[in-house]
DNA sequence: TGTACATCAGTGAACGCGCGTTCACTGATGTAC
DNA sequence: TGTACATCAGTGAACGCGCGTTCACTGATGTAC
């Protein structure tokens, strides 16, 4: 897929001396734009950034060594904004498995949200060293907030004795299953999208918990 | 990426007269071995095709009206072999919340088995109407038996009464992440793969099963 | 039994396209003297 | 205060490439008479 360049392109007014930094967030800002859009990173071309930003393609070539770089440096700037979202809505409650919860149903919401950076970071194989090193080093960070998030509930009792990286790998793969399959399929009959997270986060938190267990509202 | 296209090309013999179906197949088995070596469709052009098979690109268009028709092609018969795999273990046993199980295991293997097709069919966007019908026909018909699935767990007693098809796709949602992120990032540091899938499906059959429970074999 | 002919299973060359990237350049702007 | 000049922030044109697809053709093969 490719996105319609316009015929008739309004030129960006040439950045004053010293100023040519702002060229380049301007470059990251259309790029993520045009990701969004067209729902792949191949898709998107230099000459489309270009003509987005009202500049020619070379003067790209000014502010990135070549396009992975671009695209690379637009995915590192959208795990940064994942992981304190996700961050956010777990220091929302003391409670550590109802924080688990609302980071999955964060984790789920930015996904549906920014379905293309989405796909970036998680749903293509990454093969080249260098986005190698980009997605593995946020992610690690991240992930290693999910095992912690894990350990809390473990340490409140909430959660069986079960190896902490085996159960985030777990619920990582629970809500990273509902949010590729909900952006990869959208013409699915899906089930009400709201009552399917909470339903997949309960199975987590059921699933993890002891056994024999009274007080934790799960209707019989 | 584009997989190198060999210089020196050995011809395919012509077929016999009424025989010229056999290279439809042929380049079936090309298109498929060819895609699953590049990792995506869209690397798979029609010229490395027509090379693989000893032939010139446009006879192709002999037997498939455009690029688009030969690459479904391929993924329909995937899905075949797809639902069939998933069946056949499921069939394995009587106990249905072991054949669950068996069918989860199964539906990992096959991804990791086949990456190539099992990115095709369920981890790319499905966008044009023909591959939306390919796609959903033949995944709503594997999908269904995944519901049946889930309904005979419920019937014995089991799993809660919750909505089948919300627990089909929470187990869907499951083992398709864990699969998926297996794909798509090889270099993360997993834990065990078969420690994982078990994991998995215990969270699956124990989340799913009544709150209190004593004869499930669930260690405390 | 021999031959003209229709048909089948392809071929060879070319089309126009969009792509990432390079190269030599230009013109405004700030600075040194 | 005026001017030469270095530098910055780009431009315009072109490169070679691989792509999907089309078009007019060819040559072997089976069949009808």
């Amino acid at each position: 897929m490719t996105v319609a360049r316009t015929a008739t392109v309004k030129r960006r007014s040439r950045s004053r001396r010293g100023e040519g930094e702002t060229l380049r967030a301007d470059l990251l800002a259309a790029t993520e734009r045009l990701m969004i859009e067209t729902g792949s990173a191949e898709a998107v071309s230099i000459r489309a950034i270009a003509d987005a930003v009202g500049v020619t393609p070379p003067s790209i070539y000014l502010h990135f060594p070549d396009k992975d770089s671009l695209i690379l440096a637009v995915c590192e700037r959208h795990f940064e904004t994942f992981d304190s979202l996700i961050e956010e809505a777990g220091r929302s409650t003391d409670d550590p498995v109802e924080s688990l919860r609302r980071r999955g149903q964060a984790y789920v919401r930015f996904g549906l949200e920014s379905p293309e950076p989405y796909r970036i970071l998680f749903m293509t194989r990454t093969e080249s060293t260098r986005q190698y090193d980009v997605v593995v080093g946020a992610g690690a960070r991240a992930f290693q907030h999910l095992v912690d998030a894990v350990q809390r509930c473990i340490d409140a009792g909430a959660f069986r004795r079960v190896d902490p990286m085996v159960a985030a790998t777990g619920v990582w793969a629970a809500v990273h299953g509902v949010t590729s399959l909900l952006i990869s399929m959208p013409g699915f009959p899906w089930p009400d999208i709201e009552a399917l997270v909470d339903h997949v986060c309960e199975i987590q938190t059921h699933g993890l918990s002891e056994p024999v267990h009274e007080d934790q509202g799960a209707t019989p």
